[in-house]
Parts: C-alpha cells; sequence; structure tokens
RNA sequence: GGAGUGGUAGUUCAGUUGGUUAGAACGCCUGCCUGUCACGCAGGAGGUCGUGGGUUCGAGCCCCAUCCAUUCCGCCA
C-alpha cells in the first residue's frame, strides 16, 4: 500500500504519529506564511499543512503550487489543530507536511468537484469520471451496491437462485421496440437484445428451479424520459407452485427488507387496492397515497341545474384540497392554466370555495344554489376553509386529468414528502386492452399472463375480451410503479388462445414461442413471479427524480452515451462482413 | 411523430425598444496576508453570443432554416 491511512480515519488519538496518505487536492489555502491543503479520497478529507519556520522552504513552495485533483502522497505528522473545524469528522487534526509526492497532475476540471457542482447534465455525463468523485453521486451509487447486496441476501435467504440468461436472444413483434444485434455468422439475420428475460425465466420453471432471481440488464428502444434509460436494471424473480397472494407476500417481504437494512425505516403492510378502484379513486394505475385527496364523483348531485357543460358529461369528479379556500383568483387561474396545457388537455376548471363564514363561492354560482354547494361539500367530505376543483368530460380523460391535477395540488401543499414513502399493491389488472387505432386487442401486462380463473369463460366472448381481468400486479411505491407482475398461463391450449386473441396466426404463435408453448407439454408448474426496476427503486431510496444518478455510466435524453461517444457509425469493412447497406433518409 | 423551454467567458447565468468597448458570480493566473477550512484583499487573462441564411444604416436581441440539450405528450407488453 502506497499509504499507512485513508483520507476520513485520522483523529487526535494518531497525534504524533508519522502517517502516509494519498488521495486528490480538494483545494489550497494560502495565507502566507501557512499553507493549507485539503487532501480528500472516498473516505474523507483531511488538511494537510505547512508553517513558515517549521516546515522545509521547498515544503511550503510545493504545496503552494498544488493545483486543484493533483493526486498526491503527503507525509508527515499528525498534530493537533490550534483552530478545530467541527464540521468534519477529522477537523480536530491535520497532517504537518514532511515530504510530498506528485502522483499525477491534474488539468483544472470542466466543473467543480464539490457537494454543489456548477456543472450541468451534459458536462457532468461527458467528464462521467469526475462527477463520481463528488459525494452525494458517489454516494448514490454506494446506495445502489447496499441495494443489490440486500435484495441478494433476502432472495438467498429464501432459497431463490441467481441465475444468468442470454443477452442474444431472440425479436419478438409484442412490447417495446427491440435492440437488435447483426448476425455475421448467420448473415441477414439478427439477434434482440432483452426487453427481459421472460421467457427464460418461465422455462427455467418448467426445468424445475423453482425459485429464480436475477439482478438482470433489459433494454429497450423506446423514447426515453428523465427516469428511463434504454439499457436498465431489474430484479427479475419468478417462483412454482405458488398462487398471487405467495408473490405479494414474498416480494412485500422483499421491499420491506430493502426499507428496513437500507433505509432503517420500518414500512408498514403495504396496503392492496384494486386497479379499478385506483382508477375510480385516483385517476391513475399508479397512485401516490403519500396524501388522501381521493376522487368524488359528482353526477347525481350537479345533473339536471342547466349547466350545460355539466349535462353533456359523461362524469363530473372532484377532489377536495384541504384549507385552500384563501386561494386568490390568480391562483386559480394558474391551475386552470395548468389543467388547460395541452399534455393534459382538459377544457376547464369549476371550483366551490368553503368559506370560513360557511357560504359558498364557486364559479357556478348562476347554476346552483347555496343548498346544491352544500350537499356537493357534504358528499366530498369538505370543511369550511377548503377548496372544491371539479373536471367534468368523458370518463377516462378525466380521470386522467384530474389525477394531474390531484398530483399538482400535492405538491403545492407540500404533501409529496421524498422522506415519506407509501407503497401500495395494484391487483386485478385487465388482461387485455383495446387499441382503437390498430382496432384490435394488446395485452396489457404480456401474452403470458393468465386470466382469473373466474373470468377465463369470458374468452370465449370477443365482446367481454375488454371486461377479463388478469393475475397481474403492480406495486406502486410514491406514485411510481417499481414493479409488477403476473401469473402466468403454464398449459399449451390457454396461451394459444392467448396468441390468437393477440393476433397470431397459429404459424406465427409457433415460429415466435413454440418453444415455450412445446415446453408447456412437457409438464409446466403453476408459476408466476414479478420484476421491479431497480434504478428507479434506488432514486426513491436516494429520494431522487432522476434513476441518472444511480447509474455509473447513464445515457442522455437520445440515448448517447456523452462519455464514450455511442452510439457511433462503424467501418465499412464491418458493414461489408456484416453484409449491411446504410441508406440515408 | 408532436408541443414547450434553452444554447452568451472554463462553468452557472444576466444582457433594457435593435444602437458606444457584451457583464456578474464562481473557477483560473499573479501578488499580498501567521490558523484558514466557501479564507480574505488587490490586480489580471479569458467571448466565432450553437451553426447557416435573411431583414436593417446597425443584430446577442427580429425573421427563416438547421443542429444540440432538456421537459412533457405519443411510445415504453
Amino acid at each position: 500500500m502506497l499509504r499507512t491511512h485513508n483520507c476520513g480515519e485520522l483523529r487526535l488519538t494518531h497525534i504524533n504519529t508519522s502517517v502516509t496518505i494519498c488521495g486528490w487536492v480538494q483545494r489550497t489555502r494560502d495565507i502566507g506564511h501557512l499553507i493549507f491543503a485539503d487532501i480528500r479520497d472516498k473516505y474523507g478529507i483531511t488538511q494537510i499543512t505547512a508553517i513558515e519556520g517549521t516546515s522545509k522552504p521547498e515544503i511550503q513552495e510545493q504545496l503552494r503550487k498544488l493545483g486543484r485533483e493533483t493526486v498526491v502522497k503527503i507525509i508527515g505528522k499528525v498534530s493537533e489543530r490550534s483552530s478545530k473545524n467541527p464540521n468534519i469528522p477529522t477537523g480536530d487534526i491535520e497532517i504537518l507536511v514532511e515530504e510530498i509526492e506528485i502522483l499525477n497532475t491534474s488539468k483544472v476540471p470542466p466543473f467543480l468537484i464539490e457537494d454543489e457542482t456548477d456543472g450541468g447534465d451534459e458536462l457532468r455525463m461527458e467528464y462521467r469520471y469526475l462527477d463520481l468523485r463528488r459525494n452525494p453521486v458517489r454516494k448514490n451509487i454506494e446506495l445502489r451496491h447496499q441495494m443489490n447486496r440486500a435484495t441478494r441476501q433476502f432472495l438467498d435467504d429464501l432459497g431463490f437462485i441467481d441465475i444468468e440468461t442470454p443477452v442474444l436472444i431472440k425479436s419478438t413483434p409484442e412490447g417495446a421496440r427491440d435492440f437488435v444485434v447483426p448476425s455475421r455468422m448467420n448473415q441477414g439475420e439478427f439477434y434482440a437484445l432483452p426487453q427481459s428475460p421472460q421467457t427464460f425465466k418461465q422455462i427455467l420453471m418448467v426445468a424445475g428451479f423453482d425459485r429464480y432471481y436475477q439482478i438482470v440488464k433489459c433494454f429497450r428502444d423506446e423514447d426515453l424520459r428523465a427516469d428511463r434509460q434504454p439499457e436498465f436494471t431489474q430484479i427479475d424473480c419468478e417462483m412454482s407452485f405458488i398462487t398471487q397472494e405467495d408473490i405479494l407476500n414474498t416480494f412485500e417481504g422483499l421491499i420491506r427488507h430493502l426499507f428496513s437494512q437500507v433505509k432503517k425505516y420500518e414500512l408498514p403492510e403495504v396496503p392492496r387496492m384494486t386497479y379499478d378502484d385506483a382508477m375510480r379513486f385516483y385517476g391513475s394505475d399508479k397512485p401516490d397515497t403519500r396524501f388522501e385527496m381521493k376522487f368524488v364523483e359528482l353526477n347525481e348531485l350537479t345533473k339536471g341545474k342547466s349547466f350545460l357543460v355539466f349535462e353533456e358529461a359523461e362524469l363530473i369528479v372532484g377532489i377536495c384540497a384541504t384549507n385552500c379556500a384563501s386561494y386568490t383568483r390568480k391562483q386559480i387561474d394558474e391551475l386552470t392554466d395548468f389543467i388547460k396545457r395541452p399534455q393534459i388537455g382538459a377544457k376547464g376548471l369549476v371550483y366551490v370555495r368553503c368559506e370560513l363564514d360557511g357560504t359558498f363561492k364557486s364559479s357556478v354560482d348562476k347554476f346552483y344554489s347555496s343548498e346544491d354547494l352544500q350537499k356537493i361539500a357534504t358528499k366530498m367530505n369538505a370543511k369550511a376553509g377548503d377548496l372544491l376543483l371539479i373536471l367534468s368530460g368523458e370518463s377516462h380523460k378525466v380521470r386522467k386529468q384530474l389525477s394531474e391535477l390531484r398530483l399538482e395540488m400535492g405538491n403545492k401543499l407540500g404533501l409529496r414528502d421524498k422522506n415519506k414513502f407509501a407503497a401500495l399493491w395494484v391487483l386485478d389488472f385487465p388482461l387485455l386492452e383495446y387499441s382503437e387505432e390498430d382496432n384490435r386487442f394488446y395485452a396489457m401486462h404480456h401474452p403470458f399472463t393468465a386470466p382469473k380463473p373466474e373470468d377465463e369463460i369470458l374468452l370465449q366472448d370477443e365482446k367481454r375480451w375488454g371486461d377479463i381481468r388478469a393475475n397481474a400486479y403492480d406495486m406502486v411505491i410514491n406514485g411510481t410503479e417499481v414493479g409488477g407482475g403476473s401469473i402466468r398461463i403454464y398449459q399449451r391450449p390457454l396461451q394459444e388462445k392467448m396468441l390468437g386473441i393477440l393476433g397470431f396466426s397459429p404459424e406465427e404463435a409457433k415460429a415466435q414461442f413454440g418453444f415455450l408453448m412445446e415446453a408447456f407439454e412437457f409438464g409446466a408448474p403453476p408459476h408466476g413471479g414479478i420484476a421491479f426496476g431497480f434504478d428507479r427503486l434506488c432514486s426513491i431510496f436516494g429520494g431522487a427524480d432522476s434513476i441518472r444518478d444511480f447509474i455509473a455510466f447513464p445515457k442522455n435524453n437520445s440515448g448517447r452515451d456523452m462519455m464514450i461517444k455511442s452510439p457511433s457509425p462503424i467501418a465499412q469493412a464491418q458493414l461489408d462482413e456484416l453484409s449491411l447497406n446504410i441508406t440515408k433518409k
């Protein structure tokens, strides 16, 4: 070792010992006859000092000239500071420098390597190795490591085994767009990178492995967002001979274990809600349950009062914002602008102020008497001082719009505290989803999801396909979907029927998933599983909105790696070898 | 594919109605300073205003195109 100690461990107890430390120069402070430098490594910061009259003149000169991020080896004696710094663990001591060795020099970094950096995202990604030197980013990566460890520990203890599945697999038309890889040895043919190891883990169940897990990279070639990367990591799990109840209990256990181990936070039992209720009360299949503000449907109380907008609406629904009756006209106008934005697309907002004196002030006073408004307020459980916000329109759309407004109000009222955690199981998702555009049904989860046994009969009636519920479940934390899964189909006839509904001809079904259906004919056990988005889970545990800072080497919004500059063109010789031609658009 | 926002010093940003030599902070360089720790003080260097075209006597500012970044919608079984 080049060092005897790291930069975070020296204390008063080390006084008068000779030590050697290595690290990066954080900054120097030149006070004339006194020169200080902070030496940093991942363990902490230690101050080194040269004093005129005590230290050798050449040491003073060397110290004075140290630039930021120079890598140094310092030999010296630990001494007590005459002026201590209570803000850092090593603040009681400093090292009186006897020898400085420059291990490597550094250019001036393009942004400040400090907790509060001045660097923008693009620059930080281009110089990722500098960004990773910063405490907040390093801590996120360390948190990820702890999450990984705690996950493995929990699942290992339950007898799950980690089995790797291939990365070069086959492209399938269902689901997200695949990343593809041309095959040189099979010209004109392509591998695809897995969107998830779905079929492989089912095959492992057929093989009798019973409990499988993997912390595994998945790839989806879709447009990105702040919380989406083209390659991301899942905690992928599958179990045999289980019911949905077993899965929910096991993986609720995993999440609670993670909170307890990594956050020292005892997560209460995870409540459950059906998909239908989630949509009805929150307008979302991933409600943020850190706060209530449930939807209240108001059709009976608002219809028949000649307010045309409501008369024509399929659904009239509102939320009650506690203590917001004092909102000014301007603030309500801002909310109206918010819901009218093209991304949300509501036509208008009706409000009712429940004034402290018991009267009501609303934007629809012309149409509703104060008794009418009182009835609405009562139904919405409003107290004096509350503000009712009501939207109307086509059911599905208006629920989505009100859901956005609810989240916005949650933000405004400070109800979405990053240090508070509300987990939720959303159950009984629809099996199939109709696409108006393509005039056909799509699997809401994926084509291997089993219908609820009691709904299986509906498969025979095309008109009822949209009503079939699946044994499918999502885990939601703080309004973010962190994981989802289902009980799988394990019998060939049912799988064939499903693929048929999804528009596969028997030939296509066989070509795409023949191996799976054949496996089902060799004694496939009942099985099911779940996958958690590991990056998202880490970002929630870290209290961040973006997953990028929890990935050592993330890609930007366009799927580019700014550091290595990928993707990039390849040589003509490589293209020739793969028999590929590039056609310019 | 669509909508919004942004691009000015190494970095983060300001820049008035289109008008003299484009500013600030941090960083960097030089000097001073005996206990700093976001040290302080004095001075200095540093700019193709993303790119291309246009309007104008005159463009960082207005118009058109384009590139890049970023947020959202679509998309993400």
